[in-house]
DNA sequence: GAGTATTAAATTGAACGCAATTTACTTGAA
DNA sequence: TTCAAGTAAATTGCGTTCAATTTAATACTC
């Protein structure tokens, strides 16, 4: 592939890692769907919940850098989990600042109904002959730059 | 990597490929804003315009075949698109029930303007050291299943 | 200790993105 | 021909996502 500038063909949405990206992420998150509407779970909804199962009883702050989501589309999320009774939020003790999301019994309850999500997924978008690993190995590449940046 | 059912290991935001391509893929389109605001576009009308510099005059039905987006995003944003003077909206003759999008010559003329943009985002995202070459690879295996299931 | 700077959430406003429905047109079969 | 089925856009409603600002609390400096 040319590297030069002014190259017309670098522009080619064929060519843009950004394109790829931009459609493959909206075209998974798709086909989780079916496997997360039975659940009564959003994809973001979804995600928050894996990063409280890794870590629990974290301040919306940490939960953001973890997921790279800010406040701004959080909150009104955690707002709406909790309704949903998945999270409790609550003022931290230490700093009146913080907001600590803790899980509920059936936030926590809900992990072991997901443990087969990832292998559904494999099926339903078919990605039994991509090389996962590679990819995920230069996906986080990429993280860890934005993760520095932020 | 075990791929044992049931394997909580599996449900760990670093082991799913399905978040972190929609955390790239957020971030990357963080990055490109810098490039895209002076040239007053966002960065879906920037890949509405890279379609249509590799073939004007398609229909919306075509165009969101082509960029993975569907009537309900395309309709509002091509209007606004044709309010910014970028392109035109018209009946086909043909077929009455579709709307055949052509480039204006300003819309045209943008694209000399964004040949820059992708060495722009490779220092602006810091990606020279990603293997994007083996990572598009991947990417457009999954895009041509999703395409496959249109 | 008072006042400034910093920080964490929350709020606001704009732009998607998609499922589901509606509207208008075209195609195809009886 | 006529009417049912199919198709392309448009519309509606919901859920993000983010930049920018505001509010409240804490840290820092003199």
């Amino acid at each position: 592939m040319q590297v030069d500038k002014n190259n017309p063909e670098l522009l080619r949405l064929d060519n843009q890692l950004c394109f790829a990206l931009y459609a493959c992420s909206r075209e998974i998150i798709k086909a989780y769907k079916p496997i997360l509407d039975p659940l009564d779970l959003t994809y973001t909804e979804y995600v928050v919940l894996m990063a409280l199962w890794e870590k629990d009883k974290v301040p919306v702050k940490e939960l953001g850098q973890k997921i790279f989501l800010d406040s701004g589309t959080l909150t009104p999320l955690l707002k709406k989990m909790a309704e949903k009774g998945l999270v409790a939020r609550e003022r931290s003790a230490n700093d009146e600042r913080s907001v600590i999301i803790t899980l509920s019994s059936k936030g926590k309850a809900l992990e072991k109904k997901c443990r087969d999500n990832p292998d559904k997924l494999i099926c339903a978008a078919k990605l039994e002959q991509v090389d996962g690993a590679a990819l995920m190995k230069n996906l986080h590449k990429m993280l860890e730059n934005f993760k520095d940046a932020q």
